[in-house]
RNA sequence: GGCCCGGUAGUUCAAUGGAUAGAAUAGAAGUUUCCUAAACUUUAGAUACAAGUUCGAUUCUUGUCCGGGCUACCA
């Protein structure tokens, strides 16, 4: 149980004891204490005092005797400052933790947990993954990290987008122009082998249109008459007929794509339990259409196409189905939502997409909670903002759209760069140091884009790269690599050592320990990581947790350089600050991994 | 037009309705004799505007201004 939760409910008894009113234990305000103030933990009491009809200092000064009266164990001094009651927390009980987590297995604690389907990714497969792309990927696999680590079962889905006239695009040019050439041929990989394409294939639109502009035609007449286009919608059509040759040529330019996501994927460090294709999924939701027509959700116009009323929602009137009897995007989302439950039996189904499908999202739930779905209610967009640059958006037609795996490139280049300059790395062979750059390259890129909050947008700026200094994923993998350093140098001292006492799992004894305030804060940060965590899992947030880790990692570098732990003043100190390294490593690595990303022993 | 989201130091991000709004970076000044200066210490700098609710508002409500998104028989 959390220091947190323990004062409220010790808080909710006194209450009880002291004035006879039982108050709901979440009612109370806890609070860290300002660091201006003497104390770990507030108590807010404007809200009480109200309800007893007493002053806030004074029900301060009662709480706060009777809390200490009461609680001696966790609780050693007060102080009421206006409506405040400041408490400290005895040093024992953060002593009593450092050894607690120090020998147990797992410093998170959860009860077991619910079914939960995390959705993330969804590439299209005509062009390359981008910088969204990283965001999207990232916050779905720490998300998902997150659930199953507080108990939770989970499987990490993603959709391919794998057909329609887009894909039809880079096809048809691959045929003009390629003159047969392949990724092998080219030595390119292949998603950007095939996003070349597409991009050919707008080129050559633009050019088509612009003829016929020319030649007098209307801008609408313009793009509907480019021989190419009409090509496409052509191959389109003979794609949803079967046609053999062209499904050939799909399934070769799809799977040079593939490829190319396996490279990246992995590079990054996404994977899926599960990949579903919407040309195989969007079939699926002609059941839905016919269960909702049957249910009397859903209503057919005279020309035979299908619609739902949600007016009454404050939405509008919305197609289901086409009078062709074709399926548009919602339907097909609703058939593999029901899909992905029948197959998994989901409590939750969490849905990683950008906000610009706000309205889709709701859209979808909505519809399947009018279906009577059961499982509608365990929907969850997890809606988040655009990466964007400085100047706006990102535009495929202006070129500034950033590429995942150039990002990812230029980022390794930098790392070795610093590393060269900085590190004390000299003794690693040529695998460990790539594998080094690596790890930081992805720790700063993974760290700047979950770091803030998700459903927020956010710049990033091309011109400055990404750095490595301060709040970054660099920073705290420092931290982490120093601590290591430390916890191997006093190895190695106690194993030349002739005493070697026998203490090699370091035991402070916890009597006449006086923490100093460095060793306090941080020991009152690792204790909160079990709360953290949860509370990320809560929210689907990830960047609660890069704030703590950051936090853990800049009060321990304030902590070792303001105390020595190799030399501490006595044997006793230098035990306890040991253990608090030790612990202190093992939250940051722990925490990191939460979020999709590695801390080297030394870099 | 309608609906949704956002506006916090020069810049990029924090802040369950609580105390003097936190960080990072850029700026100024310092620190290398436990471990590794990718660090530490000090310093200066911000809640778009106006009302309202409240003991207390960056946070809740309303209005104004400014940005962004959605509003397809595209996905």
């Amino acid at each position: 149980m959390s220091v947190t939760t323990k004062i409220k409910s010790a808080a909710a008894n006194a209450i009880t004891k002291t004035y006879g009113i039982t108050i709901d234990e979440s009612l109370v305000a806890v609070n860290e204490t300002k660091s201006e103030f003497d104390g770990d933990y507030t108590v807010v009491l404007f809200g009480l005092s109200k309800q007893f009809k007493k002053g806030p200092e004074e029900i301060g000064k009662e709480l706060g005797e009777k809390l200490l009266v009461d609680n001696s164990d966790l609780f050693t001094s007060y102080n009421v400052i206006k409506g405040f009651l400041n408490l400290t927390i005895a040093d024992e009980y953060y002593l009593n933790y450092l050894t607690a987590a120090s020998s147990s297995q797992n410093l998170l604690q959860f009860e077991k947990g619910k079914k939960v389907m995390v959705e993330y990714s969804s590439p299209n497969t005509n062009k390359p993954l981008h910088l969204g792309h990283l965001r999207n990927n990232f916050l779905g696999w720490s998300v998902a990290q997150i659930l199953k680590a507080t108990g939770n079962e989970v499987r990490k889905t993603a959709i391919v987008n794998d057909r329609g006239i887009h894909i039809c695009k880079s096809m048809i040019a691959w045929q003009k122009f390629a003159n047969g050439d392949t990724p092998e041929s080219t030595g390119k990989k292949g998603d950007h082998f095939v996003g070349d394409y597409y991009v050919r294939f707008n080129d050559e639109y633009k050019k088509q249109t612009s003829e016929l502009l020319a030649a007098g035609q209307t801008k609408e007449d313009a793009e509907r008459h480019a021989p190419i286009m009409k090509e496409t919608q052509q191959m389109l059509v003979d794609w949803e007929a079967g046609k053999p040759e062209v499904l050939e040529l799909w399934r070769t330019m799809n799977s040079w794509v593939y490829a190319g996501f396996d490279t990246t994927y992995k590079r990054i460090g996404s994977d899926f339990d599960k990949s579903y294709y919407e040309s195989q999924t969007y079939l699926l939701g002609k059941k839905i259409v016919d269960i909702g027509l049957s249910k009397n959700v859903f209503y057919k116009k005279d020309d035979g196409s299908v619609w739902i009323n949600l007016t009454d929602e404050g939405l509008d009137e919305k197609l289901v189905m086409r009078r062709d009897g074709t399926s548009v995007y919602i339907t097909q989302d609703l058939g593999l939502a029901n899909q992905k439950h029948e197959e998994f039996a989901y409590d939750d189904s969490i849905y990683v997409v950008g906000d610009e499908q706000n309205y889709h999202m709701k859209v979808l739930q909505l519809i399947l909670k009018k279906l009577g779905m059961p499982y509608a209610n365990g929907i969850h967009h997890l809606s988040y903002g655009m990466v964007e640059l400085p100047t706006g958006r990102m535009k495929s037609r202006e070129g500034t759209v950033v590429d995942a795996d150039d990002l990812v490139e230029e980022m390794v280049q930098q790392a070795k760069e610093k590393t060269i300059e900085k590190s004390k790395v000299d003794d690693f062979t040529g695998d460990e140091l790539t594998q080094l750059y690596e790890t930081i390259a992805l720790g700063a890129l993974k760290f700047f884009l979950l770091k803030v909050d998700p459903k927020k947008k956010m710049v990033f700026n091309p011109e400055e790269s990404i750095d490595f200094h301060g709040f970054t994923g660099p920073f705290i993998q420092y931290t982490h690599a120093r601590l290591k350093s430390i916890l191997r140098k006093a190895v190695e001292e106690s194993s030349k050592s002739l005493v070697q006492s026998s203490n090699s799992h370091l035991e402070p004894s916890g009597e006449g320990l006086k923490l100093l305030p460095l060793e306090k804060e941080l020991l009152r940060l690792l204790e909160q990581f079990n709360t953290v965590v949860h509370e990320a899992a809560k929210g689907f947030n990830p960047s609660t947790i890069g704030n703590y880790v950051y936090a853990v990692a800049k009060t321990c570098n304030s902590f070792y350089t303001e105390h020595k732990v190799l030399t501490a003043e006595t044997e006793e100190k230098k035990q306890l600050r040991l253990q608090l390294c030790k612990l202190t490593a093992t939250t940051i690595k722990e925490g990191m991994a939460l979020l999709g990303i590695k801390v080297p022993e030394r870099m």
